[in-house]
RNA sequence: GGCGAUGUAGCUCAGUCGGUUAGAGCAUACGGCUCAUAUCCGUAGUGUCCGGGGUUCAACUCCCUGCAUCGCCA
């Protein structure tokens, strides 16, 4: 039985509504566990909302709010933006449950009691909004240079938990752990950090000045320093002390954090373990920025973009693997809705859904839409090395996964579907299809086909779970099996003969858009251009017969506004009445090459028979026909 | 101010221990195919490897220095 495996998100600070940077650690949360679900281990999945604070009581001030009936309201936005994510968690924790308050009083007196907690009294210059003191130093004239206001002169006496003690453990343990804090950049910071003597912790905020927060348990006029109070969910939510659940995660827990909150996680936490006596964590997982048009995402700029609009105007599983695909877990990355757009296109649309379209619809058109019986000999002969590729890339999106580099692991699937493009090329399906006697052949490659898009279907179902069971449904699999299990993936030609496909279908449509049409945040209308009339196929398009023609002759129509009488050649002479006087005069056309619908229904205008239409476009008082831009031989059809 | 990271094709990045002709994807151009969503396959490129100096038979790689960007700390 593999290990289980316990993933963190960051419980959010709820004094801003989520933004993309929220969504990414809790979407690369959520790939990190069903990607274990796929190696069949038993997971558990806990996100939340971290809701103390000076800033919660601010915030909701600021919205007339009571501080609970502030964090009951974000939270909730915090909780609802999950399903819509599919984030499958397991608990969702608030730091005002009770049972987390509970497990924050119990781990103080813990702490308290081994003596490793002093009262003493301090003073100095406090910003609010920071939550902190400041040294003169640090201040920007005089300034809190986050919140460019005078902090004030506070003289208080608090509780300091001695985090100094600890120093040379965590020095250590960072170094024989060579994991413990992963990507090697931000160890390497943190181990920076630690090269210079740490000053104890102030634990405590006294209730003259901050009530909304957890009382300490050995002296009730304070309440708990937020952090302190926060990074205790990790524990609490999986029911420490004595909780089955506790027992069985908690040694195999991963945080997954940004990196502006490195130093809580890097330092005060293993600390806060170690000093009541719990192992440490396992792993904490930091990633980077998403930068939106070169400044940062950040609650207190104000350009940020709502992961739901994004996700609104191209889908859940494109945004998925959008984020999880560009960003490199531990670097910054930039967001752009244009450099998303190319990535549906080119990886999306071009090569996994247009693989699935082509072996779908040959599938069809050949078998009918059967699952071809196959001659196991002829199946060998035929893969030219599929299934080794199909193994090798579950082999590198595995060991991609397991160091959580998402973006390895995709890039390991898409090598694996660019392999199978060039396999329908190479074996050509459609001329096997010509002759009766390879229709053999051609059973074995459609068969391996689907084998291959079989095992596409389970790799991405952890970034894009929607489109992995869309597919596995059109490749005719039993929804009641966990078709994702690696186990299952690794082995070739597990699909059953005669199973009838359902109908194919368009998993990512092309994105078509002009420049300025992007980044129209609000409009997020499925519709990519005003006044788009409803698709039509190209079947319907050619109903249209489009010719060139040479205008011969034209005239007034007197009495008319607009019309012109315009005799046009095209092989043949045309009489056509067309609305454009207003933007030409008869000579102005005489001789020049237009474009017209040959086959309109004739119609009497003016008393006069118009046997076609003239194609030009009106902007306001513009009217410019629709010519061609090289002398051709009138008559020649527009494809 | 201190410490650190980064700088490679038009864009995003890979490049092991110093070792032959510096790679991938996207974008571009050309060719091929027609099963497929104007898709797919193939071919072709282009490089002051940030600048300067040094070590070496040999430097994108190591050392020094300068510049730029970013991060952490003060």
């Amino acid at each position: 039985m593999p290990n289980p495996f316990y993933i963190t998100t960051p419980i959010y600070y709820v004094n801003a509504r989520p933004h993309l940077g929220h969504a990414y650690s809790t979407i690369a949360a959520d790939v990190a566990c069903r990607y274990n679900l796929m190696r069949d281990r038993e997971t558990f999945f806990l996100t939340g909302t971290d809701e103390h604070g000076d800033k919660i009581v601010r915030a909701a001030k600021n919205e007339n709010l009571s501080p609970r009936a502030y964090v009951d309201k974000i939270s909730g936005l915090f909780k609802d933006l999950c399903p819509e994510l599919r984030i499958r968690y397991n608990h969702f924790i608030r730091t005002t449950d009770p049972a987390h308050i509970a497990v924050v009083k119990h781990i103080l007196q813990k702490i308290y009691d081994s003596g490793e907690i002093y009262f003493s009294e301090y003073e100095g210059l406090y910003c609010f909004g920071c939550e902190r003191f400041y040294t003169e130093r640090e201040l920007v004239d005089g300034k809190c240079p986050d919140h460019k206001t005078k902090p004030e002169v506070i003289k208080e006496s608090n509780y300091f938990f001695k985090i100094s003690k600890y120093q040379d453990w965590l020095i250590d343990h960072i170094n024989n752990n060579p994991d413990f804090i992963y990507p090697e950049r931000y160890k390497n910071e943190v181990l920076s950090f630690l090269s210079e003597p740490l000053e104890d912790l102030c634990i405590s905020r006294p209730k003259t000045r901050l009530k909304w927060g957890i009382s300490l348990p050995f002296d009730d006029n304070y309440v708990t320093y937020v952090w302190f109070d926060a990074l205790i969910n990790y524990i609490s939510a999986v029911g420490y002390p004595d909780g089955e659940l506790f027992k069985k995660f908690w040694p195999y827990v991963n945080h997954i954090v940004a990196k502006d909150i490195l130093k809580p996680h890097g330092i005060y936490w293993p600390i806060m373990l170690k000093a009541a006596g719990i192992p440490v964590y396992k792993r904490l997982n930091v990633h980077g920025y998403w930068n939106v048009d070169q400044s940062k995402m950040s609650k207190s700029l104000g350009n940020v973009i709502e992961p739901l609009q994004i996700k609104n105007k191209y889908g859940l599983d494109a945004f998925r693997f959008f984020i999880m695909r560009d960003m490199v877990f531990g670097l910054d990355s930039s967001f752009s809705e244009e450099s998303m757009v190319q990535r549906i296109n080119s990886d999306l649309a071009n090569d996994l859904g247009n693989l699935f379209s082509r072996v779908l619809a040959m599938a069809h058109k050949y078998f009918s839409g059967e699952i071809p019986e196959v001659d196991p000999v002829l199946e060998q002969e035929l893969q030219l090395g599929l299934e080794s590729n199909a193994i090798k890339a579950i082999d590198k999106f595995e060991s991609a996964m397991e160091k959580f580099e998402f973006h390895k692991a995709l890039i390991a699937v898409w090598e694996f579907i660019s392999r199978m493009n060039k396999y329908v090329d190479v074996t050509a399906p459609w001329e096997l299809a010509k002759k009766k006697s390879s229709r053999k052949q051609l059973e074995a490659v459609i068969y391996n086909l689907l084998e291959g898009l079989r095992v596409i279907s389970g790799l991405i179902y952890p970034v894009m779970p929607d489109t992995s069971s869309n597919m596995q449904k059109h490749l005719g699999m039993n929804p009641d099996e966990s078709y994702y299990r690696l186990e299952i993936l690794k082995k070739w030609g597990t699909m059953k003969s005669g199973i009838k496909l359902p109908k194919s279908v368009t998993l990512f449509p092309r994105v078509d858009l002009k420049k300025n049409e992007l980044y129209s945040g609000e409009n997020s209308s499925e519709k990519t251009l005003p006044d788009l009339k409803p698709e039509i196929s190209m079947e319907e398009f050619n109903k249209v017969d489009l010719r060139i023609a040479t205008v011969v002759h034209a005239e007034v129509i007197p009495r008319a506004k607009k019309l012109l009488k315009i005799e046009v050649d095209l092989g043949e002479k045309l009489t056509i009445v067309a609305g454009i006087s207003e933007g030409y005069n008869p000579d102005d056309i005489i001789g020049k090459q237009v474009i017209v619908v040959a086959n309109l229904k004739p119609a009497k205008i003016m008393g006069i028979l118009s046997k076609g239409m003239l194609l030009a476009g009106f902007d306001d008082n513009i009217c410019a026909l629709g010519t061609v831009d090289k002398k051709i031989k009138p008559g020649t059809s527009l494809t």
